[in-house]
DNA sequence: GTCTATAGCTGGATAGAC
DNA sequence: GTCTATCCAGCTATAGAC
């Protein structure tokens, strides 16, 4: 509708060129720190010039919003790759460990994501709202493990952001709390699994 | 030793000015961010220029520097404070309560404390000492209630840190998460108190 | 100690030639 | 689309008069 096919060889080439002004963002912030990100040291990983930048995104914000959306679409992928045996607890605690390993191994994309540390910026409402769908995956996890409460979901979410953020600040690059993840669950579980709940 | 008494009311002169120029730093700081602190604003609201700020802090180091410190003795009295009773779960709640409020009552203060979260700036290592040193009230108090296990006191310091992250990042000035405390240190009870963990 | 003035740098964003 | 050149704003920090 918007765009005729015969233009799409330069709707892919624009995309292409835009997706690499990502890479080379994603490369910057993961060795510099999120708050990092400039336009000129962004250019210059990218091989470009710094106008050259604005040919394809209108702003830095705008940079940060198509990282958002992709981080936001990664998050999604992962939950959508999560399998489901007939063990709930157990792929409850494959969809802990695979969040943790999410947001660790990736810290910036984790703020970006999780944190909303970026001072000017706000993701925009489509890809934020991508990000909150992807808990009723979790959401689904829970209730076959027999926790219906949302206030409950509530305390699923803050144990494992607890986790992710206690292993980022006090021990980088090592496993202190990240480790801790199988007897939190058992700690969740216990409490309220099965209409344990009082 | 170092100083005469004589010299007294001097140093006096000279700390309260300091403390007045912390006193805006924190103003600055709870209005528009951690990361908005600027020498300029800074000595515009404490009413004074620039290059004053720099008869009392070498840099903007040390203004940050100073006010980790004072950030940590905040902390270190807040732990001193907690009221010691025959009920060591009451107590243990006492102190999650404080914890987080301590914490969701000055977003920046809780940043720069925990997340240490300005680019440039790494606490000095004796205010550092200060803050982990507090945490000796906390094992204590765990102690008292049967827990040992230093793998447990770091399960509670993240769910702690879990309910005030996602307290401040998804529901700011609201407490759909710093309500869930007493539903937490219930679980973290039943689940390592007295000797029940596994 | 406090000021005015400014150095020196880095940031986002734009003008205009090609 | 890509460049050179530049604008304008903000920052930390310093020089030097008073």
């Amino acid at each position: 509708m918007l765009k005729k096919p015969a233009a799409n060889w330069r709707e892919a080439r624009r995309e292409n060129a835009r997706a690499a002004v990502l890479t080379a963002a994603w490369e910057l912030v993961r060795a510099d720190g999120l708050t990092a990100l400039s336009l000129r040291e962004l250019a210059r990983r990218a091989g470009i010039t710094t106008p050259t930048v604005y040919a394809y995104f209108e702003s830095k914000n705008a940079i940060l919003d198509a990282m958002f959306a992709q981080a936001a679409q990664e998050f999604v992928d992962l939950k959508a790759s999560l399998p489901a045996t007939d063990d709930p607890q157990q792929d409850l605690l494959t969809e802990a460990r695979a969040f943790i390993t999410f947001c660790v191994s990736d810290v910036p994309r984790y703020q970006l994501l999780f944190q909303h540390s970026v001072p000017g910026f706000t993701p925009s409402a489509e890809s934020y709202e991508l990000a909150v769908k992807a808990l009723d995956v979790t959401r689904e996890l829970l209730a076959r493990n027999g926790v219906h409460d949302p206030r409950h979901l509530d305390i699923w979410t803050a144990v494992n952001i607890g986790l992710v953020g206690q292993q980022i600040t006090n021990d980088p690059g090592g496993d202190r709390w990240s480790r801790l993840v199988e007897e939190v669950t058992r700690m969740f579980l216990a409490q309220f699994a099965s209409g344990k709940s009082q």
